[in-house]
DNA sequence: CCCTCAATTGAACGCAGTTCAGTGATAGGC
DNA sequence: GCCTATCACTGAACTGCGTTCAATTGAGGG
């Protein structure tokens, strides 16, 4: 039976992220425990660094399927959105706060990793984060179409920073909870006014 | 000699803060060790908790300050800023870009510090962050003088949110790092746009 | 069927924050 | 000025975490 401890690894470490995605989603990033998801998959918490570095390698695979159905969900949104450019890049906001909102624990542990001060993004970060970005340039390609790509580049980048920034502080209980179509609101009202031509 | 001892409790106190505070600037939240703060200090370990409740008492009372140092930048930022309202509005927003760029370590404690979910926000951290909206609110309401509250309130919170997520994705290591000048590009870009009459 | 060696185990390690019984200094009464 | 009840301070010990590694197990070729 060639292979046998190859598919077991395989399922172990299928099982271990699936456990490690719910327990994420439901209590948190900071309620994962390494015996914890050890006696949930009925293993040892050793085998757990058998198919993986550390639990931070865990919790990277995790963010990037969570960073996947963001990308889904918004390219969703954007395939159901009406022809006007200005129209798509709203509908697209608000499905990245709505996926935010529905999935607020995973949503949080994207950002809440640690990551080592040194060390690369991981490449289906940025591949993930071009992603998105190409979403943005494209509708803003047809709003702005007389501009460098340097402008064209840095425009993306603000506009995405800035909804990103209004459904962080939306739904940060710090700042005591907007509603969210409060947060809906203010996400139409920026994009209308910075696609506005001058 | 009465208050002997509350003298010394009081010197410990702003000893530990001082150290925190340095602590944190130099080499991050994540640095911060109690038994590092009280050899340091020339205390005991348990001496820390005879002052502060725990660690994160710590460094609230460090975010405090840190918060507090921020609003008096963008204070004396707009103390120095020409009249116009739109100038205003940008000059405040690169003085909170230079203050996360100069003081990143810290300014990053101000939102990594775990919050308990159920806890409400410190009386401290509502009062800086309504005088820096109201640091925002005022030239907006020059800017647009003929919408309500709620409007203002909202408009308020975007224009902050906006420029809260140009700054901290533009720090961010992972996003490759963004030239200084180009964030403040964005910054201007952004707020000119959002203050505009359409 | 046995032997070899790698995969797997889980007790142990290092290192955090936090606690608490023991210790020593303080402040008030005499 | 002394005595003592009180309370702050001490730091070893406790708890809980991620991670490691000597011991053990079992898979697969001869």
């Amino acid at each position: 039976m060639a292979g046998k401890v190859a598919q077991r690894r395989a399922a172990l470490r299928e099982n271990l992220v699936l456990i490690a995605e719910r327990t994420i989603s439901e209590k948190g990033l900071t309620a994962l425990r390494a015996r914890d998801l050890a006696s949930e998959a009925g293993c040892a918490v050793g085998a757990i660094y058998n198919v993986f570095g550390d639990l931070t390698d865990l919790v990277l695979t995790v963010n990037a399927r969570t960073f996947h159905r963001l990308g889904a969900d918004v390219a969703e949104a954007l395939a159901e959105a009406p022809q006007d450019p200005v129209e798509q890049l709203i509908v697209m906001a608000q499905a990245y706060h709505k996926f935010a909102a529905d999935n607020h624990l995973s949503w949080r542990a994207l950002f809440d990793v640690e990551r080592a001060p040194d060390e690369a993004a991981p490449d289906w970060y940025l591949e993930e984060m071009g992603r998105l970005f190409a979403y943005i340039a494209d509708p803003l390609a047809v709003i702005f179409p007389g501009r460098d790509s340097h402008e064209h580049a840095l425009l993306t980048r603000a506009l995405f920073s800035s909804v990103h920034g209004i459904v962080l502080l939306g739904l940060d209980q710090a700042s005591s909870g907007v509603p969210a179509e409060d947060i809906d609101r203010m996400i139409a009202l920026v994009l209308r006014q910075l696609t506005a031509s001058s």
